[in-house]
DNA sequence: ACTTCTACCTGAGCGC
DNA sequence: TGCGCTCAGGTAGAAG
């Protein structure tokens, strides 16, 4: 569900929590727990500590706490993380719930794809899941350079190869079709014939794609929501996805919906060369 | 070591 | 209404 301009849009909406001293734990056992089970113990013990700061890389959210370690969150395919007054109900499928005095910060995940942890804030990078993420595409930005040498051999598809977080973290299925779509580039083309031509292309799309859509406030489909609960616009405004059978916003053909890698692609078969 | 497929889940939407 | 089918923004691990 989020990619990065949803994460963002999330983390920037959890400014409010910045400063609160988190109060106590929870989380949801008995056989309906997440694929990765939330540290109860571990949340626990943030008891006393206060968060300061929330960041972010790629689709993976860190919320700091002055006590050394941080709470890391991924929100898999339908994750929420949500900021709202104790006395109010729980969503379903509520997972995580971090008690902030009067309010609460809470994870909800129907899908229960997602993953929260709590990682020594110092040594955030040995997490797995941090590990082997590349550079962030917005914080650090996406060079054209690295990403033609991480072409260099690779015979996946490059749409399929966007989706890779070691390549560059963040982007995610809509993006990688809208981007491919900006560069005038075909999904299916190979990644090793990506030129350095190309390759500049690719990467001012993919940062120009994540930051209308960031500006956006990210693109709700269906479950996206910030911690606010407010919704994204961008669905509104997407060139390609979800598309299929509509007209090409540049050139009026009919676009085409394709499956790679058992994953929905879209494009515009003419101003998307081959 | 690389690439591709499958599993992990629930819920929404569609055709019948 | 309801049933069965397909699909969904992600990733890890198995299988090839």
């Amino acid at each position: 569900m989020p990619e990065l301009p949803e994460v963002e849009t999330v983390r920037r909406s959890l400014a409010p929590a910045v400063g609160a001293t988190i109060t106590d734990a929870w989380s949801r056992g008995v056989g309906l727990h997440m694929q990765r089970k939330p540290p109860l113990a571990a949340l626990k013990m943030l008891a006393g500590a206060t968060i300061t700061a929330v960041r972010r890389h790629g689709k993976y959210l860190l919320v700091d706490t002055d006590a050394g370690k941080s709470i890391l969150v991924h929100l898999g395919m339908t994750g929420r993380l949500r900021v709202v007054p104790s006395a109010q109900e729980r969503e379903a499928h509520t997972h995580v719930v971090i008690g902030l005095g009067a309010r609460q910060l809470r994870y909800a995940d129907a899908r229960r794809f997602g993953q929260v942890d709590v990682v020594e804030t110092a040594a955030e990078r040995a997490h797995a899941s941090l590990a082997v993420l590349g550079p962030d595409a917005l914080n650090d930005g996406v060079d054209p350079v690295a990403l033609l040498a991480r072409a260099k051999g690779k015979k996946a598809l490059l749409k399929t190869f966007l989706l890779d977080q070691s390549v560059v973290a963040g982007v995610g299925n809509i993006y990688a079709s809208e981007a491919l779509w900006r560069a005038k580039i075909r999904p299916s083309m190979r990644a090793h014939r990506l030129t350095a031509a190309k390759a500049t292309a690719l990467a001012a799309a993919i940062t120009e794609t994540l930051v209308r859509s960031l500006e956006n406030h990210g693109t709700t489909l269906r479950d996206f929501i910030a911690a606010d609960g407010s919704e994204g616009s961008n669905k509104e405004f997407l060139w390609v996805y979800d598309r299929d059978g509509l007209p090409c916003l540049r050139c009026k053909t009919l676009i085409k919906r394709t499956v790679h890698q058992g994953r929905a692609t879209y494009y515009c078969p003419t101003c998307q060369a081959a």
